[in-house]
DNA sequence: CCTTGAGTGCTAAATTTTTAGCACTACTTT
DNA sequence: AAAGTAGTGCTAAAAATTTAGCACTCAAGG
C-alpha cells in the first residue's frame, strides 16, 4: 500500500502534514501552537494518533513524550508535491515554473545562488546530450 | 475580505480547486469526470455553488450550462503554492527547489527548454547587480 | 404548444472530520 | 511511598463535509 496520496488527507490532516514536513519532525504540543486556529491538545493527540494508524506519520520517543515525523521520506514527498503542482499550475511545464520560481524569490536572491542554479542547468544539459 | 487561504479547503473543495486550476474551467461534469471516486453529479453541482458562494470560484454562462472558474488570478493562485510549497519542502531555498525540479523532469527537458531557462538565471543575474 | 432533455437551486440525510474529556501510566519531587 | 505533573489511548459527542433527490426553468423538436 504505502500511497494513498495526499489527496485524501483531510483538512486539518494536511496542515498537520505540512507542519511536520517543514520542520521535519513535531511534538502534539509544537503542532498544536503552529496550527491556525488550533483546537485542544487533546484533539491535537488524537488527530497524530489517527494519522499514525493511517500510515501518514510514524512516532519516536523523546524521553516520556512523542514526536512525530512523516513516514514518506522528506525527498518523496517532495518530488510528489512538485509533481503535483507542476501538473496543476503550469501545465507540466519546468520552464515555466523556474519562471516563477525565480519571479517570486528575486529580490532574495544572492548572485552566488544564481551561479549554481546556473551549473545545476549546465549539469542538466551536459547529461541530456 | 476575499482570501481565507486554501488552507481552509475541505477535502472535496481542494480537489475540485486543484481540477479548475489545471484546465483554467471547467463544468459540472468535466469536474466530475476528473474527481477520484466521484460522487453524483447533483453533489459535485452543489459543491461547485457551494464554493462559489464561499468565493473560491465564479461561473459563467456558455448557452444554457455554467463553466466554473478560479476567482483568484491563476498567477496569483501559482504564487501563492509556491510560496507555500518553498516553505513546506524547502526550506526557503530556491536553489533547492530548482534542483529538485530539474532532477524531476530530467528526462523531459530539451535543449532548447534548457537554454532558455539559462537566460531566465542570466537575467535575474544582470538585474540583481 | 406540449413534451422532453439538460441544465439549475435547495434541503435534509449520511458520512467524515474534528473535538473534548476521561481513564490510565510513568516519571519526579517531597 | 504519596502526590503531583506530564504524557498517553480511547470513546463518543459535536461540527463540518459530502451526498442524493426532488422541484423547478428554459430551449428545442415534433
Amino acid at each position: 500500500m504505502t500511497a494513498k496520496t495526499h489527496v485524501n488527507l483531510s483538512r486539518r490532516e494536511r496542515q498537520i502534514m505540512d507542519i511536520i514536513h517543514e520542520r521535519g519532525q513535531a511534538t502534539a504540543a509544537e503542532v498544536m501552537e503552529l496550527l491556525p486556529s488550533p483546537p485542544s491538545y487533546s484533539a491535537v493527540r488524537a488527530l497524530l494518533r489517527l494519522m499514525e494508524e493511517k500510515g501518514y506519520l510514524r512516532h519516536e520517543t523523546d524521553g516520556v513524550k512523542y514526536v512525530y515525523l512523516p513516514t514518506l521520506a522528506r525527498e518523496k514527498a517532495r518530488k510528489s508535491a512538485l509533481k503535483q503542482m507542476l501538473q496543476t499550475f503550469f501545465d507540466n511545464s519546468t520552464e515555466q515554473a523556474v519562471a516563477a520560481l525565480l519571479d517570486l524569490s528575486k529580490s532574495r536572491l544572492s548572485q552566488e545562488e544564481l551561479d549554481r542554479m546556473s551549473v545545476l542547468i549546465d549539469e542538466a544539459r551536459k547529461e541530456g546530450r
